[in-house]
DNA sequence: AACTATTTATAAGA
DNA sequence: TTCTTATAAATAGTT
């Protein structure tokens, strides 16, 4: 609709693009309102020009959520985007081989900066899985340090139940052989309490 | 554009609205696809019928990652839609309250049927915080189960280790008495083991 | 950013 | 629904 049919394929002349891209974008912007009102419907248009600038239009809030998870790189004020571009260097430089230590300070580096907000979604997507492999790896850790410190403490217990006995039985051979008793009975049933050594391996199973 | 300038408000009258639909929508569609083309920029339109029937355009799969998520109740067959709503209920039932169990329950069922696919990224996100707020509880119990399992152990070693004490004591009393000297000392140098305890607490320390 | 000749979309009717 | 057609809207090229 103009002065002239025009073929529906790339313009290549940058500013005839641009001027095109402004009328037919606020068109579209536009008609999809109309839609939404005269039909009551639910209507989402995103436009992202060719410099990540996105253009949107939302009936509900349904749509804008997710279309807020869009938002990386939207409004990015041209100072901002040499920032951005650098932080984004830093996760993909790294990919796959951070330490935790190095993850967490890049994390609280950047979520420092207001430029979050402009990671794209794949980059957040990254540093997503990222986090959650360094969380996987801490908890297994602690959970690995909890099990050996309860391995160990469970030798020294065999070991000071067997010392124990050895003790035990030193104690009665010697009171056999003088006529000293009395405490024999406390200790031995002191050694034989029971405590929570059932419970303990049952809630190791659980594990 | 049409016989007569329509005003942009709801369309009262429901055959008409459907017909406008029709109409609108495949406009609306057409003219995302030149835009796409034209100005070579990404856009993505969604239309949600007021029946929850899924009408889009996507430019570009980035686009259609997101739009995918929305696939929630596409093209569901009347069929399915009766166990889409139950499912939607057995969530928001229990909103809250579920035990761990409960959960794990709801979401083994569900996840076996092909209805998941339809559930709304709304029902999904609230899923998703249940599943998480038990992955937490979960992580919860079983740490303090482990570090409970800690400090009973650490309480038997000192009980043990008292007891040993006593009887070394007694043992020595005894030795004394008689002349019987030679198990003493090993028993002594075992009591005396530093074994892991130092490490012991510096690994609690980490929890 | 306006203007305007044309094309395109579409409201109403069949 | 689908097609037709009169008319409203959008917009290509121009200023």
């Amino acid at each position: 609709m103009g002065r002239k049919k025009l073929e529906i394929k790339r313009i290549e002349d940058k500013s005839a693009r641009q001027v095109t891209f402004s009328k037919r974008r606020n068109g579209l912007l536009k008609k999809a309102k109309e839609l939404a009102v005269l039909c009551d419907v639910e209507v989402g248009v995103f436009i992202f020009s060719s410099r990540g600038k996105l253009y949107h239009y939302c009936s509900t809030n349904r749509l804008s959520e997710i279309l807020h998870r869009y938002h990386s790189r939207v409004d990015a004020e041209p100072s901002a985007s040499a920032k951005v571009r650098e932080t984004k260097e830093n996760y993909s430089k790294h990919a796959g081989f951070l330490t935790s230590g190095e993850l967490l300070q890049i994390v609280e580096r950047d979520l420092e900066e207001p430029y979050v907000d402009q990671l794209s979604v794949t980059d957040l997507v990254h540093l997503e899985k990222q986090l959650e492999a360094a969380l996987i790896r801490t908890r297994s850790t602690k959970t690995h340090l909890l099990l050996d410190s309860i391995t160990s403490l469970h030798q020294k217990e065999n070991m000071l139940t067997g010392e124990n006995r050895l003790l035990g039985e030193k104690v009665a051979r010697n009171e056999m052989n003088e006529n000293t008793n009395g405490m024999i009975m406390d200790l031995d049933a002191l050694s034989h309490t029971p405590m929570m050594s059932e419970q303990q391996h049952v809630s190791l199973d659980l594990l």
